[in-house]
DNA sequence: GTAGGGTTAG
């Protein structure tokens, strides 16, 4: 009801809000029927103690990245902010000197109303407009075209105080909630110079009409300008720019997705030595939440920590749940320029914030009066339903279900949101009994949905053929939704790619709205499986009729497919035009690399590596682990296609992200010759184990190398040196990194080079101790090493029978497992 | 009505 009220612009509801206590009237809760209080907030100990278990548990060692620190990321921001606001005022002045420059009638829609009329005006007319222009006389019905003509008209007569009157009225009247009216009434205050008559109020009701515009530029822009000119006139000690200001743009940037805007404005808010407001922080929640351009969770979450550690900030429950929301879904690690933190897991960073909340909430309980014995769980459904989310990302099925059941025991119910992420849980975590058990009672769109991707996933045909069976007879229904259908149709693509493209064509022709673009992207990814760049292309293609151009992560699954049909010039002008068009997250790139290397182009994968080094971007443990493998390659891929070297300029450029931002393009400008300068060089790869050594040394000093990573450095030295082969696995161990057969079999075959019986038998024993299953690679490479060792003939054919007993027994497996895996 | 389920790398 207030919010409608507000709406309005009814005084009643100026003037709650006026009295509102905390003068918060823009709480987002405020906004709603089911105001919570403060203590049906987040405070449960004891979940907070099974939680920080479960980021134990899970916690992989520290992943570093050399990046900005704190503080930088801070100056980055406010800096950012200012070249915006820079940006505002040269916008707002452009606007300005135009109305200036455009006389009277230019101001105007309405151009019936020019010179003519002024001057043929009699003074009797004159009078009449006086009089229904008064102040006390423009309401709802006023013309404002007409309002304004007279008010440039008789400006002189009347005086900038009357003026200024007529406008704040209008702005009160007649604007009627119209963010195009209110922006033009506003407008017309600067254009007769009257903005400084304006009270805090006025710029306040002008600003919560502009909150609700709906172009996102355009609205935040605007407020920003507004905002402005307030700070001008604070400067000059007329006017203060008071907490109820910001939160008007903050709650606009909220609706808007301007996360950056709004880490700013706290910041700024901060600056000016005001604590921010707990819904300020709300509008900061659902600012990052709502952001599809950038991720703001860390530079928030900090923002909210702050302020609840230092301040004792109550943030609202809102905020609250959007935040664990948010956090619990992090990427645990390789985002690019992430900044330096030792919480880089999204459990731990949750928990984190989570014990910051606790820490206010017990605060204000010793401040109040200490009778709250409830041991009730103060966390809602929501909350809980986030953090199992965020678990079931993790595949941390264990934990999961303990929050379910620390859940249900506090007597909250769960709902099919809660069902379906503890699903997740399961399905990601393989275990598809649990999952189709709780699936049993209701098949819900969503639930079936989670268990079917994750038996794809998990290569699990039968659950995926049993589930999918009834729902495939009806995917024209409009019982299923997008989700589900997508899923469906990667079963399709994944038995058999081309009824799966004819079926997406008989979908589209029955309703066009059936189809989306993540199947579209299924069939890419199928026809990249299949190796035939035709299919490709011509899957691709159907991007228009979903009705959406192909997003960046749809261009990433297109450069893959191209890289896996071996088409790298394909493959590349795909990667340089999606790079036109936004920056490449680090995944993109390290699939670059992969592609590259798997194609052998190996000298155009080092240059392109070295360019992201170069430039500041580091590359991730895929990335490295993937250059590392060029080393290892038993055949030498030293030359370079023709065709690559003329587009290494361009590549270059596109990895590099040159002059491809607005940014770039005026640095550019400003600096020609510095560019041009810069010829990339393409630099031979030096392929001997020592550069791998070094290579893998520097990638020590970001991230944690895995036992792909190892295994890829011991196949370097394999062919070199089987002690330095031996110092990598003995390091791999210490580590905590448990050898692979891949491993082991790497360090078999070093040791059949040479020549080395003992170390192949070491070897292979230890693998026994790990309880590490021997592929027939690996009986190879050990009887290969005995053979070559001259080791006792009979010996080695005991161990030839061994291993044809094993093989035998695993060729059965493997049977059974191809047939199992023949889907649908 | 907030929270949940769909497509990325050996």
């Amino acid at each position: 009801m207030s919010s409608a009220l507000a709406r309005r612009g009814s005084k009643t509801a100026a003037t709650a809000c006026k009295h509102h206590p905390n003068r918060n009237y823009f709480s987002h809760s405020f906004y709603r029927r089911d105001v919570l209080s403060p203590h049906q907030n987040i405070r449960d100990m004891s979940l907070l103690w099974l939680l920080t278990a479960a980021a134990c548990s899970s916690s992989s060692p520290t992943r570093l990245f050399a990046c900005r620190t704190a503080l930088s990321m801070t100056t980055t921001a406010i800096q950012q902010r200012r070249t915006f606001r820079a940006k505002s005022e040269q916008l707002a002045s452009a606007s300005r000197s135009m109305a200036m420059m455009d006389d009277t009638s230019s101001l105007l829609t309405d151009s019936t109303c020019t010179t003519t009329t002024t001057t043929t005006t009699t003074t009797r007319e004159k009078s009449l407009s006086n009089k229904k222009f008064h102040p006390r006389r423009i309401g709802k019905g006023c013309d404002l075209d007409e309002l304004f003509q007279y008010l440039i008209e008789s400006s002189h007569q009347l005086g900038r105080e009357r003026v200024f009157k007529s406008l704040r009225t209008a702005l009160y009247n007649a604007s009627g909630y119209r963010v195009e009216s209110a922006w033009r009434i506003y407008q017309q205050m600067i254009h007769h110079k009257v903005t400084d008559l304006m009270g805090a109020n006025n710029y306040g009701h002008l600003l919560n009409i502009l909150k609700y515009g709906t172009d996102p530029t355009t609205t935040i822009s605007r407020m920003l300008n507004v905002l402005d000119d307030l700070r001008i006139q604070q400067e000059s000690q007329h006017q203060k720019i008071s907490l109820m200001h910001y939160s008007q743009v903050l709650f606009a940037m909220g609706r808007m997705g301007d996360s950056k805007g709004a880490c700013a404005l706290i910041q700024e808010i901060k600056t000016q030595g005001h604590v921010p407001l707990p819904s300020q922080f709300t509008s900061l929640a659902i600012a990052t939440r709502n952001d599809k351009f950038y991720d703001a969770t860390q530079e928030a979450a900090e923002l909210m920590m702050e302020a609840m550690n230092k301040d004792q900030v109550v943030l609202e429950n809102d905020a609250c749940v959007t935040m664990v929301s948010l956090l619990s879904r992090q990427r645990s690690q390789g985002q690019r320029q992430q900044q330096m933190t030792v919480e880089n897991n999204g459990i731990d960073r949750t928990v984190k914030f989570l014990e910051a909340v606790e820490y206010v909430r017990n605060k204000e309980d010793v401040d109040d009066t200490p009778t709250t014995t409830t041991t009730k769980s103060q966390y809602n459904v929501h909350v809980y339903t986030s953090l199992i989310s965020g678990l079931a990302q993790k595949g941390d099925a264990t934990n999961a279900k303990r929050l379910y059941d620390k859940m249900r025991q506090q007597g909250l119910k769960p709902t099919i949101a809660t069902r379906t992420a503890l699903i997740e849980a399961y399905g990601r975590a393989g275990d598809f009994d649990a999952a189709l058990k709780l699936l049993n009672r209701k098949h819900h769109n969503s639930m079936v949905t989670s268990v079917l991707t994750n038996a794809i996933r998990h290569n699990k045909w039968d659950v995926a053929e049993m589930l999918a069976a009834p729902w495939m007879k009806k995917l024209e229904s409009a019982k299923i939704d997008d989700k589900l259908r997508a899923a469906l149709m990667w079963v399709k693509v994944k038995s058999d790619l081309d009824d799966a493209r004819t079926f997406f064509d008989t979908l589209y022709q029955k309703d066009a709205s059936y189809v989306n673009t993540v199947m579209v992207n299924h069939l890419v990814t199928g026809s990249g499986n299949q190796r035939s760049n035709e299919k490709v292309k011509e899957a691709y293609g159907l991007h228009p009729l979903t009705g959406k151009s192909p997003s960046l992560f749809s261009q990433h699954l297109l450069v893959d497919a191209l890289f896996k049909c071996r088409d790298v010039p394909a493959a590349l002008t795909a990667f340089m035009s999606m790079r036109r068009q936004g920056i490449p997250d680090d995944i993109t790139l390290a699939m670059v690399i992969r592609g590259l290397i798997m194609n052998d182009e190996d000298t155009i994968a080092w240059n392109v590596f070295r360019a992201l080094k170069k430039d500041g971007v580091q590359p991730n443990l895929w990335a490295y682990t993937s250059m590392l493998k060029a080393y290892a390659k038993s055949h030498s891929t030293t030359g370079i296609n023709k065709q690559l070297v003329d587009v290494w300029p361009e590549l270059h450029r596109a990895v590099t992200g040159r002059h491809a931002t607005v940014e770039s393009i005026m640095e550019k400008e400003k600096n020609k010759e510095k560019v041009e300068e810069e010829a990339p060089v393409l630099m031979p790869i030096i392929k001997n184990p020592s550069q791998a050594y070094l290579l893998f040394r520097e990638l020590t000093g970001f991230q944690t190398p895995n036992e792909y990573t190892y295994t890829t450095l011991i196949a370097c030295f394999s062919k070199h040196s089987l002690a330095r082969a031996t110092d990598v696995f003995s390091h791999m161990c210490a580590s905590g990194v448990k050898p692979t057969v891949q491993t082991y079999t790497a360090m078999l075959q070093a040791c059949s080079i040479f020549r080395s019986a003992r170390g192949a038998l070491l070897i292979f024993r230890h693998m026994r101790d790990q309880q590490v299953a021997p592929n027939s690679a690996t009986w190879h490479y050990l009887l290969k090493a005995l053979v070559r060792a001259r080791v006792d003939k009979s010996r080695i054919d005991q161990i030839g029978n061994m291993a044809r007993e094993a093989m035998g027994s695993n060729d059965n497996d493997k049977n059974n497992k191809s047939k199992r895996k023949k889907p649908l």
